[in-house]
DNA sequence: TCTTAAATATGATAATTATCATATTCTTAT
DNA sequence: ATAAGAATATGATAATTATCATATTTAAGA
């Protein structure tokens, strides 16, 4: 459903979410290891996420990335698509162009309401919401 | 979620789930056609398909591919673990190794329970309701 | 038993995704 | 101003997935 590159992405994120802040900024290297994620790799994701303004960064001295208010407000659906795009997780699941409610692919009935409640949900829960859950030890983040 | 190679997997087995039989074998170019998926590919996937008896099979002259009752009766899951394997399904969605109740990952709250939905179901639809629900004008298969 | 028509086995090529590397630009502090 | 430390832009390489091609084996019918 997510490419690696979602995950990890989320992943960074979410670490920015808990640990960073807009005096607190961390740089890459500080970031791919704790969420063991390559670090070149991670760059590249942060650095889309960042032209995006999903996250926040400044170059230079005492720089990295980090997260506003305003960044942390936003669904985690956004860091979805700003990876991987809308299509593919709005798309058939068998990729077939014409179905919809009105000529459904076999798996519709099944899948489409399903998908419509995580895509819900994902709009629904912000980043901050995922921080205040992982530091109130609901849920957990790395490895 | 899924590989392309499910998806022409799926929509080849239904195909043959409709239009196939013991006494009506189909042979691959004829199943390539209407579910417009390259032959070449669905050649191997319906090769693997058979061997792992998900779908049967006979060579030679009036050979060709088809659903035998006992074929009918599975969970469509079953097409899906037979070309993708179980994991890809069952796994977190961030890939964390440790997630799961005790220890969930962020999005395991939102994503679980509705992974586990989807995975009930497609084991509950046998390839012959879903064959059924094509041939009575609930879903539709190709293109 | 020979010919033909089909699946089967095997592997080659192409496209996409994942991973890694580095020169450039910007920012801060000296 | 300048030096140093950071992100940024760009692109190269590797791995995986998708696609295509073909020689071999099997089954049916003449």
């Amino acid at each position: 459903m997510f490419t690696n590159s979602v995950k990890y992405a989320l992943k960074a994120v979410l670490f920015l979410a808990v640990h960073s802040g807009e005096e607190r900024k961390i740089m890459v290297k500080d970031i791919a290891e704790p969420i063991n994620v390559p670090k070149a790799y991670i760059a590249k994701l942060l650095q889309e996420l960042s032209k995006q303004e999903i996250i926040s960064s400044t170059r230079g001295v005492k720089g990295g990335f980090y997260l506003t208010e305003s960044n942390l407000k936003q669904p985690v659906l956004n860091v979805i698509y700003a990876i991987d795009g809308t299509y593919r997780m709005n798309s058939c699941l068998l990729s077939l162009e014409s179905c919809n409610e009105y000529k459904p692919c076999p798996l519709h009935h099944i899948v489409s309401p399903m998908r419509s409640k995580l895509i819900e949900s994902l709009k629904e829960k912000t980043l901050e919401d995922l921080s205040i859950e992982i530091q109130s030890g609901l849920s957990y983040l790395p490895l």
